[in-house]
DNA sequence: CATGAATGAGTATTCATTCAT
DNA sequence: CATGAATGAATACTCATTCAT
């Protein structure tokens, strides 16, 4: 079932577009609460009420930019994972893609990171963190019984990946410090030893 | 030196005290922006005009309330941190005293990533950071030279740590998993790992 | 002389009186600031820009309908008026109309009551009610000089036929007990009983 | 069970009554859609905000005026009615407390008129109606019993006597000429006689 | 000092109207 | 001519802050 490409009626897709990129670069640096509707019409170029024609609420909006950027990680992490490669492997292709997703969409990086469970998200929204995170485990016990990987809980060395990739990321842009190829694969290797046997 | 009982004039600092826990509790759940200062003035047990008496200004309070914990939390981390120790030992010193904040103080654990670098905090507030992290990178140099810790920047290593211990909480809270010693221990060793030579 | 069958340019007849019926029902049933322009469009199965091509404003709106029911009323109640009969077959005839009226178009009974001295009426709106009110009082006076009416205050007469007709029908459709043909007799020999000599 | 004098906490009663009054002209002149709350707030002399600390939305301002104003007529119009009088005496009473109220209370005579059943108003303001229209099929019956009122039904005759009065004093209104002591006893004795035996 | 009633600037949202297609 | 997407002025309502008590 493929996703409806165009919302309904004949609503412009580069409105909807740029609505929601506005608000991707507002709810980012401002937070929910702290970007008004009338800021996100003014930096998309579109008329205030206009936001409504395409939609329904300011959460509406946030949970329709959450789920349509989480998919599109989840796609960019998750297409054509190399399923039957050893653990290092699969490490490297995972973190590479993070990093990837991180370089190519930074704005959308720290909102998911920002707006990862706040209570104005509704279930649906909620629910895709839940299945990424199922598709981890299953990986991660997967490698586990290979013996390519700690035997501890899986949470907690998705927990341990991810933070440190975050943690990493942040005190980058906390510093203004840029990230190299080198700084890359430092952090690869590192988290890599974090986790492997 | 005991620190001074009645800080300007002759204010409560019961009543200070009151509004400092509330607002904490509030600004962790709703966020600064969602929380409203007659909320807070009502499940502190005062009157919203009395705030005013204490702090000037909404983000004044969010303001102090940050760099009384941030300060608590650079006291709890870093008093008599053993400075001659190895580095697998300093870890461990490290690792616990963050646990034991974290446990201790969950709810300020949480404030302060949450509100790590709102645009509400103003230059002192987020002045305190750059003195931990550059307390930290003292101690990663020292420790590299002694060959105890991976030659790679210390800010990367300070990433991964902090990060991997925040994914790590993150993700027990967000699944309602309670962290027990094991799980202290293991997130511990694999973070170690992460950053040893 | 019949009337034009195509008011100004080639517009639609149909579309023009789609739109007036829409609006009768909505304006009844939500008042005036109560509907909006686009439900009459949505309900009269037009597009909303289409109105403004029939009617100028809103406001344009209900004064063209009020004064198209307002006259279809008085032409109903004054046409071929029995102006030699007795009073008490005037009365019988007028009675009657007035019942006709009500039950061939309920709706617009209840929207000329209600929209009787709305604010956003015009001059042209209101003088219509005016010459309704002279005609009445022409009659009356006639009938009172041949002693067949109460010699009192013609408007006070006019007020109370009216009236005790407005007054019935509302509570009949309040209680939602429909009038028979025994009700509206008994409340005209009522109402007759009021103003005869 | 006496109603409640104030209104919860301290605030102020004079506030409440300003409010209330400059509600009670807008929504007579304007209706409910068509007048503004910071219009009612500055014609009662108060900030925009401080409506909302006396009534939760202008929904509960209207209904709460629907109720003042509806129990205020009731008492007047019931208190001490004579119960047994002859029905020629009771109409009088009947009528004289209707045009005391009219002549007192102009504005909210027509408030009551207008906002008869809107449909913003709630299930325990329109049970009000329900109650005095109960009220008075149960004395009509009585005096219907001694033959002193047509066998017909009551809610007919309410709607004859309510709607008589209401048409003469819009008429009145709508002319601008205004009702003597005559005129009001001229109406008084037209409506006696549409509802006499 | 403490309070909370009062305020008005600010917010999300609606809707009459316009105009490009 | 008909349309409905786009708009921005207007509206109900909120909330940080003040100040009289």
């Amino acid at each position: 079932m493929p996703l409806d490409p165009l919302p309904r009626g004949s609503l412009s897709p580069d409105k909807r577009e740029a609505i929601l990129e506005a608000s991707l670069d507002l709810f980012v640096s401002r937070g929910f609460h702290g970007t008004t509707v009338p800021e996100v019409a003014e930096r998309a170029g579109v008329g205030a009420g206009t936001i409504y024609r395409y939609f329904a609420s300011k959460e509406t909006l946030v949970n329709e930019l959450y789920r349509d950027w989480k998919g599109q990680m989840a796609r960019i992490m998750l297409d054509r994972f190399p399923i039957d490669a050893p653990a290092r492997e699969q490490f490297h292709t995972f973190w590479g893609r993070l990093v990837q997703f991180f370089v190519d969409h930074t704005k959308a990086f720290w909102f998911l990171e920002i707006h990862h469970h706040a209570d104005y998200l509704d279930e649906r929204s909620r629910a895709l963190e839940q299945r990424m995170t199922d598709f981890g485990i299953a990986f991660i016990q997967g490698a586990q019984q290979r013996h390519q990987l700690k035997p501890i809980s899986p949470l907690l060395l998705i927990g341990i990946v991810l933070g440190a990739f975050t943690g990493v990321v942040r005190k980058a842009s906390e510093t203004g410090i840029p990230l190299d190829a080198d700084a890359w694969n430092d952090a690869e290797q590192c988290t890599w030893e974090a986790i492997r046997i």
